[in-house]
DNA sequence: TGACGAATAAGTCTGACTTTTTCTTGGTGT
DNA sequence: ACACCAAGAAAAAGTCAGACTTATTCGTCA
């Protein structure tokens, strides 16, 4: 899924990428893009697509005379799909997924109030079904299929919302929720109070009751949050 | 301040940018590489990179024997700065300001609650100065004063809650209200009862009142929300 | 229907050259 | 002796042109 090595430059992304965002080099270090292609055996057109990508998630800084320089974190498109990728997989994964969790608390329950103002029948159809296949994964370490509905239950929100900015996050969501059942408590069962939520959450929006919806969905959010305080104090 | 001419592929990207995002080439258009180094005269290497960029912003995708093709506006990365400021230069400028003021509304109660729990004391005299300064400048056609102010305000509150992702929304915050300020109601002095909001905003953040800052980030936000239902119905 | 071959456009590499920025050096004046 | 500025050298990114490779698609023919 990630770069998919479509290309050599793709390649060396996959490599800088992580490292620097996993402040392998520290901001201000001075990268060389001759010495870089050398080292990744590469040609230098091709090192500098690889440099003009990462000088375009504001990963890094080019400039004539000193070189390619790393850029302090604060500066990063931290929202840039490819960069949430490789900040999951590298060190920081534990803020990285704080972070994301507090910003999902944030958008998703405003999400959720729109859905149930704006979702089609459709929607609202699929939401139940999604609801329903959590319930039928939630017990017995099925741990895989209750994934896969739970992403799909809040890609749905997320969309239903009509919100194209809300909309866009569903893959960070699915990151998040994707990272959290990896790598954390792949043995538990979920929570069967997360569980009754989401459904309760799926009626409330075919309802079109928005305070509902919304309400329902920061509980779930908050039990996200008291989560992660848990695994990570 | 946006791409800032830097080098060929910069210009480049200033023309072709705008006019993706403009929706100029829809969905499914093919460009070839070497066609358009030939219309922006530059070399194919220039023009390599800048494809690179657009690609990085999933803005186009790029393949063997077909060309440059143009994805939906559904794929496309709408948190890039870069993306944002082309938007919201181009046709659809009002739907962006739309998206983003819900996106706001969504996030800076939330942000203002975190504040008022992580400010420092540094911050909240930040907070508190840009406060007075808006009230200064509320009065006799001094808009670009306010502007200022009331875009400082709204980045320290981001900063001080502590989350990364929210900090970097500060310039999306700030391109949100330039553009407001300086296409819609430019004539008109600001709401007072939104100047009174900010202040006790500040107040309550320093009080480190929690519920009370974020209540009061929702009011502010549902005026800008009703603002732009005004404007645009 | 499928397989083979031709056409096509991106992808890659190389080498030479330009331009900008920084560092050094040397000279000047106080 | 020190501060300061200007001219030049050096370094690294930036640009270009041309030749070649490779993957993919399309058309043709069996």
């Amino acid at each position: 899924m990630s770069t998919l090595g479509r290309g050599l430059h793709g390649r060396v992304l996959d490599a800088l990428g992580p490292a620097i965002t996993a402040g392998e080099y520290p901001p201000g270090s001075v990268l060389r893009t001759d010495e870089l292609a050398q080292r990744f055996d590469v040609s230098r057109s091709v090192m500098r697509e690889a440099v003009r990508v990462l000088e375009s998630m504001h990963l890094v800084e080019s400039r004539r005379r000193v070189g390619v320089t790393v850029r302090p974190k604060a500066e990063w498109n931290v929202y840039d799909p490819q960069v949430i990728r490789w900040r999951l997989a590298g060190a920081d994964r534990p803020q990285q997924l704080r972070s994301l969790t507090v910003l999902r608390s944030a958008i998703e329950p405003v999400a959720a109030g729109l859905a149930a103002k704006h979702a089609t029948a459709e929607q609202c159809a699929e939401l139940t079904e999604c609801a329903l296949g959590m319930v039928a994964h939630s017990k017995g370490h099925r741990l895989e299929g209750y994934l896969l509905h739970d992403i799909a239950f809040h890609r749905v929100i997320l969309n239903a919302s009509g919100n194209e900015m809300f909309a866009r996050l569903g893959d960070v969501v699915a990151e998040v929720l994707t990272g959290r059942t990896r790598h954390e408590v792949m043995f538990e069962d979920p929570d069967p109070a997360a569980v009754t939520l989401h459904v309760r959450l799926a009626e409330a929006i075919r309802a079109g009751d928005a305070g509902h919806a919304e309400e329902l969905t920061r509980e779930i959010a908050e039990g996200a949050l008291q989560e992660l305080d848990i695994l990570a104090p």
